[in-house]
DNA sequence: GGCCAGGACACCA
DNA sequence: TGGTGTCATGGC
């Protein structure tokens, strides 16, 4: 059996550091935590560039926006009707809360404020954890469905776990490390977007000889 | 031309 | 609590 730290050892000596998450600012880097939900980053770079090139990159633009042209902002994210209204409610939350002082929400303990984000709508368990993470600077593992493809590849997870028991299972097993924490997300997305998306073409894989794709063709893979 | 992407929510049993 | 339908664009 090998664990948790050996895999991540093979993955960042493969990949390097990924240097997440891609954003210029805290409040961006939320903006594209909501505008990603279900969606490809690229897809999400565009949205980001419109908003950048309309200075509607801060919680007061973005809420003076009408929700018209917010939409059509961010229309190349996809589900766009519905992550408008999301950015919106949160960026006038951010203004009627803390001024539009993200950083001021961020600063509070852990439990207390992955409560607070998960209780805003729109705001899931991944989001609220990326958020956490990367732009909060908290020690929150986060959770995707490329973590649960993964390690259920490896035969480290079931596949029917909740979003919380698989947390739970990365975050009683990790040494308590931000840089960690915040590599080894990164790390799991660039290895499924390489070789666990679709038909996995292992051949070259860092994980090949864990993999059970490859130990056992017979076992069923989500 | 179909499939899927760094989910979340409403609704239902 | 858990399962299902809905939301939508763009790349491959």
């Amino acid at each position: 059996m090998f664990d948790l730290m050996k895999i991540y050892r093979r993955l960042f000596k493969y990949y390097g550091p990924r240097h997440w998450w891609p954003a210029e600012t805290p409040f961006e880097m939320v903006i594209g935590a909501i505008l990603t939900q279900n969606t490809n980053w690229k897809n999400v770079e565009k949205a980001i560039t419109n908003l950048r090139n309309a200075k509607a990159l801060t919680p007061a633009a973005i809420g003076a926006l009408p929700r018209t042209e917010l939409e059509e902002l961010i229309r190349p994210s996809g589900f766009f009707r519905q992550k408008a209204e999301r950015v919106q409610l949160f960026s006038h939350y951010l203004r009627y809360n803390y001024r539009g002082g993200l950083a001021e929400m961020l600063r509070q303990p852990l439990a207390a404020l992955r409560g607070e984000l998960l209780a805003r709508k729109g705001i899931g368990p991944e989001t609220a954890d990326s958020i956490l993470l990367y732009a909060g600077g908290h020690l929150s593992f986060v959770v995707d469905a490329y973590t649960r493809r993964l390690f259920t590849r490896l035969g480290l997870l079931k596949g029917d776990e909740n979003y919380l028991q698989i947390r739970n299972f990365f975050m009683q097993r990790l040494p308590e490390e931000l840089r960690l924490y915040n590599e080894y997300h990164a790390l799991i997305v660039i290895q499924c977007k390489e070789y666990c998306r679709k038909k996995p073409t292992c051949s070259g894989c860092p994980l090949a000889d864990e993999c059970r794709y490859l130990l056992d063709q017979q076992s069923p893979l989500s």
